[in-house]
This record gives structure tokens, sequence and C-alpha cells, in this order.
DNA sequence: GTATTCATTCTACTATAGTAGAATATCTAT
DNA sequence: ATAGATATTCTACTATAGTAGAATGAATAC
């Protein structure tokens, strides 16, 4: 999967929030949002329809996206790693837990999420 | 502090690894490491000057570092938090720990992390 | 079936980040 | 002091991402 440009990620994130959405409602969309005319709106589905991330189906050309949110945030991860903590994880981990005022809810879930780890690797 | 592009980052990260540098030294270092060409070097560390993110010394043309590698991981983390996760940290730590191949060392080091986060706030 | 409106595409401008050549200034050796 | 070498600046091109106007096509209303 190629990477997202943020203009691009505005569009899938109508996509992931709403679920498969028209063009037009697209528009209105981001027009309220982000101030986008629409023919932005329209040249930038057509990118990501280029790029294998939106998929078209008619009627009123109805759009899907083809990359979870998921897969998204999991890129974007790995390259803040990549650029920031030399391919790290756990020391961006260790950063965040170190520095944000996580809620008692927050750290609470994180204790049994951490503690629920097996030695030996994933979930 | 200003946003730190890909380019700019090349520059303070020589800083952060290797202390205090010439600008003929980095230039050097990222003739090799990123094959750029000395001039571009010596623009870029023009650019971070302006900025107020180096500060140049003499004799030598002395580069030193005005912000952290901490500081800058700060900004960049809190910048993809809030692109891709709603501005939810708990949520990035949570994705990461459930996909990541983390030695058990890494996971180890984790959980006396969490559990000795107090339910109010930082460490 | 023509006019009007609305949806979509084509094309291209703009802004910004990345890169470096040519020009200049500074140092060093003689 | 001068020549040659090296360090630094000035300037500007290039590539890419962001944005949208004008042109076109499709639907609907009369």
């Amino acid at each position: 999967m190629q990477k997202l440009f943020d203009s691009e990620l505005k569009i899938m994130d109508v996509l992931w929030k709403n679920g498969d959405t028209t063009a037009k409602r697209m528009a209105e969309i981001l027009k309220e949002q982000v101030g986008w005319s629409k023919t932005t709106t329209y040249t930038l589905i057509s990118r990501c329809i280029h790029k294998g991330t939106v998929e078209r189906m008619e009627p009123n050309f109805l759009c899907h996206p083809l990359v979870s949110i998921g897969q998204a945030r999991e890129l974007e991860t790995t390259e803040l790693i990549n650029k920031m903590y030399d391919g790290a994880a756990d020391q961006l981990v260790a950063s965040i837990l170190g520095r944000k005022n996580l809620s008692p809810e927050e750290i609470e879930k994180l204790k049994q999420l951490v503690n629920s780890l097996e030695s030996g690797g994933r979930l």
C-alpha cells in the first residue's frame, strides 16, 4: 500500500467514519469540514481510485474504501517509529506512557492490555 | 517549536547522535549517509538556524541543536495521534501493543512501565 | 426535444519542500 | 602578498502535494 497524503487521508476518513458514501455527499461533507471546493473533492477521490485505496461503484459514484483505518494507522505509525525512534516501537510506547496525561480509565485499560501480552509475541 | 521537515530532521539527527558538529563535518557525514551535496547540507543548516532549531557558533561554524530529540519526538508523535487516532494516545499505544512483534525483553520492560503508572497521571 | 440544473472530468495553477550549481569569502602555504 | 584550496552563501531550479476553474456530460423539468 502506498503512503496516503494528508489530503487523501481526508477522503478516506469520511469513508471510514461514514461508510460507503456518494461523491456528491462527500463533497458536501468536506466542503463543510475543511472548506474544500467540490472539484477538489472529486480530484482527490480520483487520485485515491488511481492509487487503489478507493473503489467507485454505481450508481451515483458510490465510494468504498479499499484500505482500512487499521492498515493506514499501521503504515503511518511504522513510518513515525522509523523516522523518529530508530525503528524501536517500544521506545515510542515508553515515551507516550511517560509523557501523556492519560486518564485513569486509559491507564487501567493499558495495564490490562500489557499484562495480557504473552512474552512470546502478539496477543 | 515549528514542525521540522524531513530534510531538516536529517540535520538535527546528526547533531543528536554526534553532539555539536562543524558544518564541514556534517557535510561529510550527510554526504555519506544520504548522498547530499555539501551545499545541500549548508542550505539545510541555514534553514534550521533561521527556524531557531540550530545555533551556529564560532569557530568553524560549529552547530549546536536548540531542540532536543525528545521535543521533536513529542511533536511528531502528537501530530500522528491527532492525524490518525483522533487525538487518543491510548489508542495508539494499544494498536502498537496489539500488532508489533515485541521481544520478550521489550514486553517485560513495558509491563513494568505500565504497572508503575499511578492511576492519577504521569510517572 | 430543449433548457436548466447538477454531477463529473480535464487541465493546470500554486505553494512548499528538496536539492544543488555558481559565486564568493576565507584560510593556508609559500 | 599571492595562489591554490577549501568553506560558506546566494540564488534558483525541480519535484511533489494541494487546490480549483472551466469544460463536459448526464439527469430532470417543461
